[in-house]
RNA sequence: GGAGAGGUGGCCGAGCGGUCGAAGGCGCACGCCUGGAAAGUGUGUAGGCGGGAAACCGCCUCGCGGGUUCGAAUCCCGCUCUCUCCGCCA
């Protein structure tokens, strides 16, 4: 959410950079409202200061036995009362208003954020690795002779419809796999601290990272109101959702596996064979609260503990960061890190690394008490996939393609698959 | 699901319907003391909103929301969360 008083000292830098989104100028618009805001403010404020003396009068009155006074104070409270509780419900009304609008208002690009409309505008900061030249048409994951037993699509469907996946046998273990080394080099070598949360949520946590207001349809929601997490990003951030953190803790790294549920909405016909666009699907998230000087180089930091992920599986991938106008709601600069997928002949998106300035921080009121003292400021939260599971189950499938139909897997996974490495043509693991 | 107890500042913990944003303690910050520290001692120490160039002033917040009252942390009602016991349960 925005600063009010940021879009008052420089309306039009706001809409500048909301005009790098494509938006259109709204600073006036919300100048207007926040003026009527504190005009409302100001008139309850003052009457309530007029009873709360009246009231304090009425009481020295009384104690001095003075009635008449008493009863001339008694009367003039009653009055401000009724006014009172008119302008209040006002004032209440256009700041919930002002509120409102300014929850559904991007955050607003970084300055080193290229422009762009679409994902055509996206620039690549850097790749790693060569994809494989196999020598024969490669397959998508769906079609490897070997991976096929492991899908069972119709069983899916069966149980719950389209986009769900049933795993079997050597795809089951092998996600599992995944998942446990991603943990473990996230929580090892890379110092995150491992957390495991709900992913049934309250409508605030929501709110607090930006699913909500504006983007209920995207998600699911219980018949008694709790909200299934897209992504653990929820959770994990809003662990210090009105918090005052101290400054000498920060910054705070943790990661989560849960499982994540997306309806789709929108995205009709698009990814609709095989596993890559699921509604319910496993990832390994990252997040990082910290202080707004340390944001830069945490979200450079996170980047690479989503990089080094693919790395130690072998899978080339490049890295690109998002124009304005491909970025989420949240973000004020994210990276996408892509992997080769040999099947469809290009790179698809992995990993998504977002910095959000105090973008959610002020949406959830956590802030820090900077280490010397003084007031307390809002965090920086950032958010990364580090990486989504099954999408890296389909790389691996992919880029570890043989003629014969057997799957050749990654060295950096024989620990958490019994110290096998391929997965033979007939589906076994071997 | 049933019964009971309880939510006060960074923490602990008092609080008669007004003088209470709140005693006291701990912690923390700064100072005194000291060769330096500890101990001792003094002072300070919530957040948000609004007005104001500023000094400063006003408003709100004692889980949340209502009510009673001239006046509520204190009385009443509803809700919520935590804890204990019972039930159910992976």
């Amino acid at each position: 959410m925005h600063d009010i008083r940021t879009i008052r000292d420089n309306p039009d830098a706001f809409d500048a950079a909301l005009a790098r989104r494509g938006i259109a100028p709204l600073a006036a618009g919300l100048l207007a409202r926040d003026a009527a805001r504190r005009a409302r403010i100001l008139a309850a404020e003052t009457a309530q200061a007029d009873q709360n003396r009246a009231s304090r009068e009425a009481g020295a009155a009384k104690a001095a036995g003075d009635t008449a006074a008493f009863e001339a104070l008694r009367t003039l409270v009653a009055e401000k009362k009724a006014e009172i509780a008119r302008l209040t419900a006002e004032a209440e009304a256009e700041d919930a208003g002002l509120r409102a609008e300014l929850m559904t208002i991007p955050n607003l690009p970084r300055a080193d954020v290229p422009d762009g409309a679409d994902e055509g505008g996206n620039l690549e900061i850097r790749h790693w690795g060569t994809p494989r030249t196999l020598g024969f048409a490669a397959r998508e994951h769906f079609d490897i002779p070997g991976a096929r037993p492991g899908f069972d699509f119709p069983a899916a469907a069966k149980l719950s419809g389209a986009r769900f996946v049933v795993l079997r046998g050597a795809l089951a273990r092998l996600q599992r796999a995944l998942a446990q080394y991603m943990l473990d080099l996230h929580t090892g070598a890379h110092g995150l601290t491992e957390m495991w949360t709900p992913v049934l949520v309250r409508s605030e946590a929501m709110e607090g990272t930006g699913q909500l207001p504006k983007f209920a349809e995207d998600s699911y929601q219980t018949t008694n109101g709790w909200w299934l997490v897209p992504t653990s990003e929820v959770t994990l951030t809003n662990l210090v959702a009105g918090e005052i953190l101290e400054g000498a803790a920060l910054p705070l790294r943790m990661t989560a596996h849960t499982q994540c549920f997306r309806s789709e909405a929108g995205s009709a016909g698009k990814d609709t064979t095989g596993m890559l666009r699921q509604h319910q699907f496993e990832k390994v998230e990252m997040v990082t609260i910290c202080a707004p000087d340390q944001s830069r180089a945490e979200h450079e930091r996170m980047t690479r503990c989503a990089e080094a992920v693919l790395e130690g599986l072998g899978l080339p991938y490049r890295t690109v960061v998002l124009c304005t106008g491909d970025m989420g709601f949240g973000a004020e600069r994210t990276h996408d890190i892509e992997v080769w997928l040999p099947g469809q002949g290009r790179y698809r998106e992995i990993s998504s690394v977002s910095t959000c300035g105090d973008f959610q921080a002020r949406r959830m009121n956590a802030r820090f008490r900077p280490a010397g003292g003084g007031k307390p400021e809002f965090v920086h939260t950032l958010n990364g996939s580090g990486l989504a599971v099954g999408r890296t189950l389909i790389a691996v499938l992919e880029n570890g393609q043989e003629e014969d139909g057997s799957i050749t897997l990654p060295e950096a996974l024989r620990p958490w698959l019994g110290g096998k490495g391929r997965i033979d043509a007939s589906g076994a693991l071997v």
